[in-house]
DNA sequence: TTAGCTTTGACTAATATTGACTTTAATTAT
DNA sequence: ATAATTAAAGTCAATATTAGTCAAAGCTAA
């Protein structure tokens, strides 16, 4: 569909790398020309696109020589992941967030469709709309880890 | 088939658009523009035409590179236990009750093993406890909502 | 007449973009 | 060796760009 953002274009650009290999390594000046915008949007998209949470280790250099390295991390297949999301479940999740999550652990074959459809449904922000941010926020979490949780006890 | 309000004039629009493809993604700025409203009224058409009810799901962003996007989706129809279920669903549930609920669902073959494990775990008083008696039910009635409405469902 | 749609717009929220300033590391000059 | 310079990347807050909410005002059909 018709991309009119930067920073989705940079970060569908740095996930095409990816695809071809296990780690890329670039230039942070250079991709922001190459992107015609300023250097620190590159470190925007980083901050929100390459997160731990959606399966990604960022590691970097200053100065001259610099570089930020960007790294999938191998999750064996299914294996693990679940209890690899318990352990790092913050107390605070967004819906974007959790929208992430779901997606991973359909992709990767832990959860069924239906299953998956029904968490999305269930922490959407509509549903789960009580008063203020913080207190969905820590309900979701405590949703996702009930559902994680019955995950675990199934295997 | 006469009197068109504006409301109804971006309605068939938007479906025109929806005859020819899945989906369509849209900036509310433009529409409004073109038609000649306030964006606000967008959100209106949207809200009022465009619910799942209807066959419709709709997702959006803001900021830059903002938009709206429209899918059509399956009403899967003929599951009558569902809007059964959904239409004398009680504002407050007790945990018992859910559970009867989701079994009655899993011996129906309407959902799955994994789901509704899911959505015991999720339904629990363990998870729901929240504070007083009062706000644990109706939460719990909010999420079974969402529950059977995602079964309604389909992408 | 009036209940229920529709239209509007002021205010809010989310996301993206930009740039000034900071920090770190390598290279060069003394 | 040490200091100065240069070459990166990092941070953060201001600004820009969208879309969302809500309630008041306007309309329309029964």
């Amino acid at each position: 569909m018709a991309n009119q953002n930067v920073s989705d274009v940079i970060e569908q650009y740095l996930k095409a790398l990816l695809e071809a290999d296990e780690q890329v390594e670039i230039r942070r000046a250079a991709i922001a020309e190459q992107f015609n915008c300023v250097p620190s949007q590159i470190n925007y998209v980083i901050k929100t696109r390459f997160t731990p949470e959606r399966g990604y280790v960022v590691e970097s250099k200053r100065g001259g020589g610099g570089y930020i390295r960007i790294l999938k991390v191998k999750v064996r297949s299914g294996c693990g992941l679940v209890e690899w999301m318990i352990e790092r479940l913050p107390r605070r999740i967004r819906e974007e967030d959790a929208r992430v999550m779901i997606q991973k652990l359909y992709d990767e074959g832990i959860v069924e469709r239906q299953t998956g459809n029904m968490m999305l449904s269930v922490l959407s922000r509509q549903t789960l709309n009580v008063g203020d941010r913080e207190t969905e926020e820590h309900l979701r979490a405590r949703l996702m880890l009930a559902f994680l949780q019955s995950l675990q006890y199934e295997r």
